[in-house]
DNA sequence: TAGCCAAGTTGATCCAGATCAAAGAGGTTC
DNA sequence: GAACCTCTTTGATCTGGATCAACTTGGCTA
């Protein structure tokens, strides 16, 4: 419902293909450069968000997934309290909303953590597109099962674990989805606020500041801010096991 | 006493239907009947399992999907340690093996915690139906997106929650679960071991066994061995928010 | 029916991480 | 550049739940 203005804008682009990641990011199987094409045709484009702005939020009608082109999208829902649980964290070439196709609303709110651009897939004329492609459906069901996989993967990084291995997996798990994108190293930036770390992996923002600091004492990782460097990778990945 | 509509379908429905619940729990939407008995046709039934008996294993080629047609199944994972991660229970009605559609090999081991009856949906036959029934693909991704959404609320539930507030949560989860498939009231059995809900809970064994004596002691519930009533349902949900 | 083993309970102690508190460091806005 | 605000760090204290240990109960087998 409430959306702001801005984001209505939306942007047909006829050559989405280059510009928008779906073709290999979304849907990364045996289509042929032709029924991609069809794909690409369905994508919406939307006006950049800002820092803060909502992509979503909770009790939206579900209109499509989302492709994060560039920037970062943060998930998260309210518990009966009101208070607020982190579920996810969306980096480029990632999508989400996949968690809205049964009950057609959105259950959850995405805020962008800075500048942002998606592009939409609108899902119904994606389920009438896998009538004449038969790949198409095969895709979506992978990429549906990998978002199973990753959310389990959450769960057993959380589970029975000290507050560094947390910390560490997390910064490992991220490295590694920067780096599946762009060819970066062992350095980055984190998107996301000390917060929002805390909130994701259920510890106080205090512990998250101070694990950071014993890995930077420990000269395993370098944090200035929010920029990362992974000084001693094989020592912080020895700490995530 | 509400009994819900699925359960009334599924005494008019006779043969496969009837054995096999695929159609109204596993992919609940606007199919004809003619389109479901086609459905009902690719299920392959399978022995019942022994309790501790392995449905799948760690590393087993994906297959097919499972409906639980009674019993249970506990599903879990390895870290690198050899740690044993719990990341689910699966009871009568409920669909497991959506995590392995993406690699085509099952990520987590699958073992049966009592006598359970699971019938099997072999994916690429459900995949070729898809072909001939529109309807059928929009099911499976709600199905899908369903899951992604109870894995959701599993962490919703682990998040920044004391205890108590974890094992209430659970056992409300449990009691709505068992609800919707036979009509039992405010009693029912465990199928797990203390064990097992601690480790699913991220909480030591001992303190799922003070926790329940806790609620006993204030006579919101009562435990027999695995067996469970609900004393003070009101009680119960508000301790859970 | 006894004997055994796994599952569950209960008690005592300890510590990792939460909480409380306050000070520093960036980033915006005017 | 000053004022302001949010984010982050650091310190001190407290506690919920982990851990260690011993005991009880239930279920199974012979």
């Amino acid at each position: 419902m409430a959306t702001t203005g801005s984001n209505l804008k939306l942007i047909h682009v006829k050559t989405a293909c280059e510009a928008c990641r779906v073709r290999e990011l979304c849907l990364p199987t045996s289509l042929t450069e032709a029924d991609i094409s069809l794909v690409d045709e369905l994508v919406v484009r939307r006006e950049p968000l800002e820092k803060g702005d909502y992509l979503y939020r909770t009790g939206d009608d579900f209109r499509g997934l989302y492709a994060v082109q560039y920037g970062a999208i943060k998930t998260y829902g309210l518990t009966l309290q009101g208070r607020e649980q982190v579920t996810g964290f969306h980096l480029a070439g990632e999508v989400l909303g996949l968690d809205a196709i049964d009950q057609e609303v959105h259950p959850c709110n995405a805020i962008a953590l800075e500048k942002t651009e998606v592009c939409q897939l609108p899902f119904d004329k994606l389920e009438q597109l896998t009538q004449s492609l038969p790949g198409l459906s095969h895709n979506l069901s992978r990429v549906m099962s990998r978002e199973i996989l990753r959310e389990q993967h959450v769960l057993m990084m959380l589970g029975g674990t000290t507050a560094e291995q947390r910390i560490v997996r997390f910064i490992l798990n991220l490295q590694k989805r920067m780096a599946q994108r762009e060819i970066m190293g062992h350095s980055f930036r984190f998107c996301m606020s000390r917060q929002d770390i805390s909130n994701y992996l259920g510890l106080a923002l205090e512990t998250v500041s101070r694990q950071f600091t014993h890995l930077q004492e420990k000269q395993i990782i370098d944090i200035q801010n929010r920029h990362i460097t992974i000084l001693q990778p094989e020592a912080l990945q020895k700490l995530a096991d």
